[in-house]
DNA sequence: TAATTTAAATAATCTATTCTTAACAAGAAT
DNA sequence: ATTCTTGTTAAGAATAGATTATTTAAATTA
């Protein structure tokens, strides 16, 4: 290893030294000897081709030399010093970010007050939430721009191998309606009673649709049957637009939460038809996990998978 | 010794794996071998109590951690080799200070043509002239405050102990007269011959003026036979004075180069007497010799002391 | 899918640094 | 003069760090 002129430890003895006056002194201030400190500043020295201090005197003196290296190594210093406070910041979460994955849905409904929970324990700790596709929330773990997510929908296939899949919580899928819908009056509906409502949607290509749609289909029902009044790109859109009276909707309990304690909808039972999907914790197992990242998995997540939640925990 | 969390190899280790992406690379970069590298990084990582690579993938990652740890190691590695080039610097004379002291007399004629030779050799290194009294500028030279000094007078006693006092040079102090001066014809004048003569002198608490009185009266004159028209305070006052016609002086052949070359002053040759004193070149042998001060020593004194100057050569 | 290649981790050994103790030298204080 | 303090020098001991050799794991290639 081609050397450098000199050490750390060289470096904090000099200050030392200076400071103190005295060879002694700076031995007893760093809890050494004072030979070990006469041989660093000897090897310093002789490395540097430069007499450091002046011995003869009662108190070592800085030479011409010595003061203009003291100035580099007080500025050496103070950077490891603030180094080091910057290291335990982070690891105290003081400090970094933690970067969180999620689809529209968990990310409009879930997420912020996840992330205010988070931030109220954590303040110092920078929050960056992105919500993407299922898809590209995926990629994002598994090369690491993300160090977590939550999504609900299918993950392609060959990221499933490559990243930890670990269920969280069940998402209720609720079938609501207009509180004025003659069928909002009806104890519990049946499957067949979808047929004769008129659905508001999300878009095909909506992750949220994909699953409704997938998991009518699992269960039995006929699709293509149920009359699609309209299709909207957002849930907040949906909500209106059965507010409004238009008609019904399958759509995440997390986002009716107000709604259903404002009695402004009404969420339907069906009798023999639930329709759930599950939220899954994505993140990548070859990847390093941050501080904030652990913590979050362990103290923040379970708080919203609890009973008294509208999200089911398994 | 109270441990610092790194050291500055590790640093080092850590910008080349940054920087090369790999630690086989970083190895052969440092030249050293790929377990030296590794070992290193698992002790930084196990000080810090951090994980800085993510070692998965086909290149070592930063991780947070890391890329935070590689700011402050950056700017740190960057004060070293400022460090070092100032040091090589000053090692080569590109930089530093050198103090110098003189009396009046050597102050105003002698040193401004030395530190202009030096200044001419060495136009990095600044230069401080310091004009004071020999006294003083012997405790200067005694306490560091000054690097080396040329005088002309006596040190006090406890002074000669703690200095070392090189003779230097011989100055001649000449006795001048107006070229229009009756005596300024004769060859060679006497001892008897300055008896009749009106001189212009320093003041009785000036170095050279007690040098002077000091030489006439061991070479046998009785001084307070002597005629003193008047004291001044500068030898340029006394110079224009004997220039007038006002009177004959004694004074350092170093201060009438010029007017000498010139022909507006006469420098009489007296048989019997020759007033003549050391110029001691004084440096502290107790305290560290700067490089620039040993150069100055070493190099341009001599071209001062050689036998078409003035000064004549010890 | 197996085989090859490459990079990094691990283990054992050895070297070199750097510490400590002890003895000594030089100044300052008593 | 001698006593105390401070720094240097020298020798032995402890430790950190490097090397070689081997193992593990991932990625490329056949």
């Amino acid at each position: 290893m081609p050397e450098l002129p000199f050490t750390l430890d060289q470096l904090r003895i000099l200050k030392a030294i200076a400071a103190e006056g005295s060879f002694k002194k700076a031995a007893d201030l760093l809890y050494v000897t004072q030979p070990a400190v006469s041989l660093q500043i000897q090897n310093l020295e002789k490395q540097l081709e430069i007499t450091i201090f002046d011995r003869g005197g009662r108190k070592a003196l800085l030479t011409e030399g010595g003061r203009l290296l003291l100035e580099y190594c007080e500025r050496i210093l103070n950077q490891c010093d603030e180094a080091c406070k910057a290291i335990e910041d982070l690891n105290s979460l003081k400090g970094g970010t933690l970067i969180i994955g999620a689809s529209q849905t968990t990310g409009t409904y879930l997420m912020p007050r996840m992330i205010g929970l988070f931030r109220q324990a954590y303040p110092d700790v920078s929050v960056q939430l992105k919500v993407h596709s299922t898809r590209r929330t995926g990629w994002s773990v598994a090369n690491g721009q993300i160090d977590l997510a939550i999504i609900g929908g299918q993950l392609p296939g060959d990221l499933e191998n490559l990243l930890q899949i670990i269920p969280y919580a069940t998402d209720e899928l609720a079938l609501v309606l207009p509180i004025s819908h003659p069928l909002a009056n009806k104890k519990e509906l049946l499957k067949e009673d979808l047929y004769k409502l008129n659905f508001v949607t999300l878009d095909s290509q909506s992750t949220t649709r994909k699953v409704v749609d997938k998991l009518l289909k699992d269960s039995g029902l006929e699709i293509q049957r149920l009359k699609i009044e309209m299709e909207l790109n957002s849930l907040e859109a949906i909500k209106n637009a059965v507010q409004a009276g238009l008609g019904a909707s399958f759509v995440p309990v997390v986002s009716i939460e107000r709604e259903l304690a404002g009695g402004t909808i009404h969420k339907a039972r069906i009798a023999d038809l639930e329709v759930k999907r599950e939220l899954k914790l994505i993140t990548n197992p070859s990847r390093y996990t941050s501080r904030a990242s652990q913590v979050f998995k362990k103290n923040i997540l379970p708080q919203f998978a609890s009973s008294d939640s509208p999200l089911r925990k398994i």
